[in-house]
DNA sequence: TCAAACCTTTTGTGATCACAAAAGGTTTGA
DNA sequence: TCAAACCTTTTGTGATCACAAAAGGTTTGA
């Protein structure tokens, strides 16, 4: 059974100035994305206290952030677990991301100057570079990084938060298939959102986001993966 | 000081069914949708205990998820709030609401059937019942109602948690403006997005949802409403 | 008069405990 | 053999307490 495969959740230190909690919820976050907890695995209180050895308190709170933040599930009899993707809802996320970020980017496009540019130029330098070196985890967050910068331009964003709820639900899934290819092809349109923010063009910047989280996430909707993934086949 | 005025929040009674941070964040979330804590008081746990009569433990939950639902902030120094609204973010959220609500209408469009169709129709002309009695609370209620119901035909539906964030972020300044008005002339655009159901037609319905939440929150952009309202002059 | 120093009160955080309900075994009985 | 009845263990919820840090007064001293 699923549930009684052991935990084996990545406990990064703490620093003093983050309380307790702040660090239950960024390691199981992690663990989260990374897919170190597999859907349909249930979490609870005392087990996860045990394994971060922590008070059952700080946990608690973690887990009702995450469920909160739909990263966690709470099913009719209280019980928490990673949530299963189904192939309509690997969909919806999809397409919900492409309208909010290509909203949030042209919002944030007034609001981009030299100083913005230069560092999404970086950034953008720093995910070709983990991506020659094939290192995936690297890859991914500098992309986030790419994309958040972006957004958070715009001094009164209020997407951000919808976005990252997204991504966190999309993340497990996306690392979990990510993991079973052999080939990164993946190839990004950032160029062309640079260009477009270059040249004040809101409409351009819209459709070169779009374009790149769709072709971002279009590895992932191959059907073999789909079916490898999706609903029931992650029992150990 | 805004911090010292007392509180006055309406408590339901509670079913048995539902534990007690349930009903909390019901009672919490209503009067601050209702605007009976100004944006800028600031919230303790223990004066909401010996408010609502509960331990402390149950307002911790409901204030928690509050806060990650962005109805209320925490400040740096961990103080919890009702953030206060300035015109550049209500007009953020009124656009984010537009987008993510027309997608998320057009997304539900394939799976309306004539029994959805039927209570869409049933829930309009209890928006118009409740507006010709002048019942601003169920209008408002009923009009939220509508919308619910429509996004979630989409039994895949990802973007409602989105939206109803939002909803929580502009009730309590659209109730306050709302308040100050002493004619509500508004109308809404019900009746062409039925229409635009009827024909399965989603370039209308996102149209007909586009213009109903331009317009249904216009009257609160005036300027003397927006002077009036945002940021500080919230003091009492 | 007024800021610095000091003290008291209030605050959120985290730990611990009790308890009812759910989950999960085990025994029973035909 | 197998489901019903029973019992044990595990679970989330809610209450309570301790404590350091923040907030808010008050006193001091020039």
């Amino acid at each position: 059974m699923n549930n009684h495969s052991p935990l084996d959740i990545t406990l990064t230190d703490r620093k003093d100035c983050v309380t307790i909690t702040e660090w239950v919820y960024e390691v199981l976050r992690n663990a989260v994305m990374c897919g170190q907890i597999l859907p349909g695995r249930s979490l609870t209180i005392r087990e996860l206290a045990g394994a971060l050895n922590v008070s059952p308190m700080p946990i608690r709170e973690a887990l009702k952030k995450l469920s909160t933040e739909r990263a966690l599930e709470v099913r009719e009899n209280r019980r928490i677990l990673v949530p299963k993707m189904t192939a309509m809802k690997f969909n919806e996320l999809c397409d919900a991301r492409i309208v909010l970020e290509s909203h949030a980017a042209a919002r944030a496009l007034p609001y981009i100057n030299d100083d913005i540019l230069e560092e999404l130029k970086t950034l953008d330098s720093e995910i070709d570079n983990a991506r020659n070196m094939k290192n995936v985890e690297a890859t991914i967050q500098n992309n986030q990084a790419f994309h958040r910068q972006l957004y958070s331009a715009n001094p009164h964003q209020v997407s951000l938060p919808l976005i990252e709820s997204l991504w966190l639900q999309l993340g497990p899934f996306l690392r979990l298939a990510n993991s079973q290819l052999k080939e990164h092809y993946i190839i990004d349109r950032h160029q062309e959102a640079l260009q477009a923010i270059k040249n004040k063009d809101a409409l351009s910047l819209q459709l070169a986001i779009a374009a790149d989280i769709r072709e971002g996430v279009a590895f992932a909707g191959t059907l073999e993966l789909l079916h490898q993934f999706i609903a029931e086949p992650y029992i150990y």
